[in-house]
DNA sequence: TAGATTGTTAATCGATTAACAATC
DNA sequence: TAGATTGTTAATCGATTAACAATC
């Protein structure tokens, strides 16, 4: 299904950073940029930046650099951000209300259409405009909603099933909060965000520091 | 300051799942591993593991494998985390409360003392027992609290200024949420969480599945 | 002792950097 | 045209994997 054509992770994890500088210099109407001055930004070095560009065709032009727009929209539409995405999150607690009211998401083209919570204290609560809904409901809300991407922000312990939950209705995209691994099928993309693990780098670096 | 006898960055970021997996094995009375089996738990290959356990000496013993116990009390002293650290948080949104809110890190040994922000209608709210102070008497509050890590959940623009509170404050570790770089000097920490980059990749993963 | 598995060296692989011809 | 900077190849560096002697 996949294009054989792979981009390395390493490279696709650097596309955000230079997405996110280039809003920043769109934004402040500077129209041109060189592979020189980018590394200057993101501190990667210009070699790295040209050789990742060209990893998807030949956006610069030499002697010229780089067209900030014309980059900026070639990056916005290879990491999938000229399309919107429907959303729910499963676990309704601090954690998927954060995610739930954050607006940075929504500019960005993701909305959260229905919170999740097998808690009959939070069922029927809203947060912003976006209600909290019985869990034993989210199998014809995913199917009426056309919903791409599911968040799992409960307990490691429940991970796995809401993981199973999403997969049996269709969702390809998984963003998962909890602190486990999680099972899936090949077709089905999963992203982590360990705040345990990014907390305990920073603390081997900080004890690091002191020795 | 720090060691010369550098581990690479991508050895301490595997770490932490090192750390989890044989939390769950002595939680489940398992005394004994090998690499080989580790290999299955954790994704990494067998000659990984061993060559990753081998840059902070050697724990296992030739027939055997690693004993759980042992291996998990090394691990937790290299990560940092036989110690007990004091921390604050600078932005009282969502995303901070969220945090402040979460067990999971005080039972890791990072305690949040207190929350600050400048909303004059968050200031002496509580979260839990964590109560929201006016970002104006950080300073001192810093000086006489003994605190380690600086944690930022403020928007982006002010992320930069938090940071510099911080660092004037002598805080030797920073976690930042919020979706910008930030500038400090080379004894002091900073280890990022960036979620929309993360968002975004999986958005990558998500139209790179689809071609 | 025989079997198992580590610790460690050597080989391979992939990612980064350097260099420069192409070309705007 | 001359100067600048890309796109791309080649060289280097670092990380992963393979192999196996050491040894429990």
């Amino acid at each position: 299904m996949a294009k054989d054509n792979q981009v390395s992770i390493t490279v696709v994890r650097r596309l955000p950073k230079y997405y996110r500088y280039l809003t920043e210099l769109k934004e402040k109407g500077i129209s041109r940029i060189s592979s020189q001055e980018l590394s200057v930004l993101t501190g990667f070095t210009a070699s790295q930046i040209r050789q990742d560009f060209n990893n998807f065709g030949g956006f610069g032009q030499q002697g010229y650099g780089y067209n900030v727009e014309d980059l900026h929209r070639e990056l916005k539409k290879i990491l999938g951000l000229d399309s919107n995405y429907n959303a729910v999150i499963v676990g309704a607690g601090n954690l998927g209300q954060a995610i739930a009211n954050y607006k940075g998401f929504e500019d960005a083209g993701f909305k959260v259409l229905s919170l999740f919570d097998r808690n009959p204290r939070v069922i029927g609560l809203k947060i912003r405009d976006i209600e909290i809904r019985d869990i034993e409901t989210i199998d014809s809300f995913i199917k009426e909603n056309n919903v791409q991407i599911g968040i799992i922000t409960t307990p490691k312990e429940s991970a796995q099933s809401v993981a199973d939950i999403y997969v049996k209705n269709g969702i390809k995209g998984i963003w998962n909060f909890a602190p486990t691994d999680l099972v899936v099928p090949d077709n089905v993309v999963v992203e982590h965000v360990r705040l345990n693990e990014s907390l305990f780098v920073l603390s081997y670096f900080l004890r690091a520091m002191n020795e």
